[in-house]
DNA sequence: TATTAACACGAAACCGTTTTCGTAGTTAAT
DNA sequence: ATTAACTACGAAAACGGTTTCGTGTTAATA
């Protein structure tokens, strides 16, 4: 077993300082050529390479970036993930990856214990409990102290910051405005029961596209359902008891699921009711019929976040005083329309 | 703006040594109570957190693990991650997670980016084409460095380390014992196209399955699909020509593609054809109809590559010398039965 | 010949900790 | 009064690099 050499190693070796084994890696002009060729052959016999720590520590980056994401067996997550993953390589960063749960303690446990020196920023959708709270002390305490910070999908106004969001709002109201213009008039809506952003701002776009068409809002023809695990007979006894004609999901699983349960009560879709949801992964085009989607774009998410997040920590290395900026990104969704809208 | 303070400045502020400062903070019975007190408090109040790339250089551990996956948008992978997550979390361990997306050289950059010291050991599936190339030159030389490193899923007996598998052949052999005692005699193989261990040993569970109730191999009922795209000729070519009465898939995403074409060309499922597949995500769930599926328990998986890793890792910290040993860990793959066999 | 500049290298500080060891000052034991 | 043993703290090395600055040697210039 051959332990990695250093450079303290090198210079006795070869009875030169640490400085110049140092200076004669980087090519310095510093050091004769006859020196630099002798230390770059030992090093490269060696297999010499910086250790990734002791850098960090000379210069205070550690070309880290630190994601925390409420779940991660989740597709629009994933995708996210990706983009950041991919974006961040081309830039020589790593990804810490951490998961919250949906959990508000394990949030902030997590970006403690990363903002300790660990990485260089954040790059974060918030959990469903930390939305619930309303509470984001911990988030506003590791941006005052300077670490940069990028929010994405699951955000808030509270926290300033750079963020990336889709156009849900508008997102929604396309998907509902397809459905009216295709003749449906009773457009039910399965959403999450506890409170996000997101949810929200589609139930949003929902109730607007709604009054603009003069279809009255019925609060019978609202499903709330609890994110992460299944409810059936809710959903059971929702599709039961009320005749619709549409249904917009904040979701694909919830679509999807919504949808097995409709055909299980006879239902042909998309003749009967037509489905719309969000998220648009892998299970929207294998479910049967295929699901119509909103195309969330998360790996362009993911990269955007990347970006923004890199950009903000390479111009704090330049200037220190320049004034903050803060933006936010708007993705624009896509309608993906498949089987369950095509009359 | 608060930067974070560190040990010299309070040290400075409440002019004593750094020494005394850094015990204080531990509680050392070398430091009076007075003092201790009166830097803690200090401490408190500016909120100091010791730099963990300080401690990581120090100690030459950095209480983070590598993991590296072929694909992170992917079901099983996920989940297995996941298992990682939450276990080394427990153990105060960060993940860092690179994607290799099925390439070798990303692979191979990716594990050299890391393994200098930005980690204290690796958790792996290998590469599609890391399996092609049959080349662990990269694996083997950081295992020769002395790194930590857990094989998991996509693993081979050509680089000797700790390992955590399925029972890949058992599991298939059950699978398709069952279909066969469900009366089925024409049983199709749906397969990667390029090598994976993985899949040649499912495929060799459902030959020697075969063998054993002396149904004959035939060629022409085996199709094999490229991995990351989807060629749907191929699948409609395959079932428009042959007539089988089950399919066994080596993956969720092939048996409900399959499930898919098979259905538009007028196959019933489970009645004219049965399918079974692996991996059991929520794809096999909410298929139509629901697949049978067999549960690869990706988050155990992780959990117990993560356990293997942490205690090497930690075990190497007390004793140096102690001969080395590796294991390989088989778990048990479940079938999880749904309509697509039932009868 | 004296002065200056270029060259090639080393010493040391620094990043932020931990930890060993040394030592004043006090107290207790001889 | 002398020695021994604590107590409470600081200096310094170490982790593994980078970088600034200083310096001895040689070569070029006045």
């Amino acid at each position: 077993m051959k332990k990695k050499i250093t450079l303290k190693q090198i210079a006795r070796e070869l009875e030169v300082s640490i400085s110049t084994v140092s200076k004669a890696l980087k090519n310095s002009r510093e050091i004769s050529k006859d020196t630099t060729e002798k230390i770059q052959a030992f090093a490269k016999l060696y297999n010499y390479k910086p250790n990734n720590i002791a850098i960090s520590l000379k210069n205070r980056r550690t070309k880290n970036i630190g994601v925390i994401i409420p779940d991660i067996v989740h597709h629009f997550f994933t995708t996210v993930f990706r983009g950041i993953e991919q974006f961040a390589g081309t830039r020589g960063y790593n990804v810490i990856a951490c998961v919250s749960d949906e959990s508000f303690e394990k949030e902030v446990i997590n970006m403690e214990l990363l903002a300790n020196g660990s990485i260089d920023g954040f790059i974060m959708a918030l959990s469903a409990e930390t939305q619930l709270k309303n509470d984001f002390h911990h988030l506003k305490e590791i941006i005052d102290q300077g670490m940069p910070m990028v929010l994405f999908d699951r955000v808030t106004d509270d926290v300033i910051c750079d963020k990336v969001v889709l156009n849900d709002f508008e997102a929604s109201y396309m998907a509902v405005k397809k459905l009216i213009e295709n003749g449906r008039k009773r457009i039910a809506l399965v959403t999450t029961e506890s409170y996000l952003n997101v949810s929200d701002k589609r139930a949003q776009g929902y109730y607007m596209a709604l009054k603009d068409h003069k279809l009255e809002l019925d609060e019978s023809l609202i499903l709330r359902l609890p994110y992460q695990y299944e409810e059936e007979k809710k959903s059971e006894a929702f599709f039961a008891a009320n005749r619709m004609d549409a249904v917009l999901c904040v979701n694909e699983i919830f679509a999807v699921r919504s949808m097995k349960i409709a055909q299980k009560n006879g239902i042909r879709i998309p003749e009967d009711v037509a489905f719309i949801g969000f998220t648009d992964g892998i299970l929207s085009k294998l479910a049967t019929p295929a699901l119509t989607s909103v195309a969330q774009h998360g790996e362009q998410m993911g990269a955007i976040a990347a970006r923004m997040l890199i950009e903000k920590i390479e111009r704090d290395d330049e200037k220190e005083l320049e004034e903050e900026t803060f933006r936010t990104e708007v993705i624009e969704a896509t309608l993906i329309e498949r089987e369950s809208t095509i009359n």
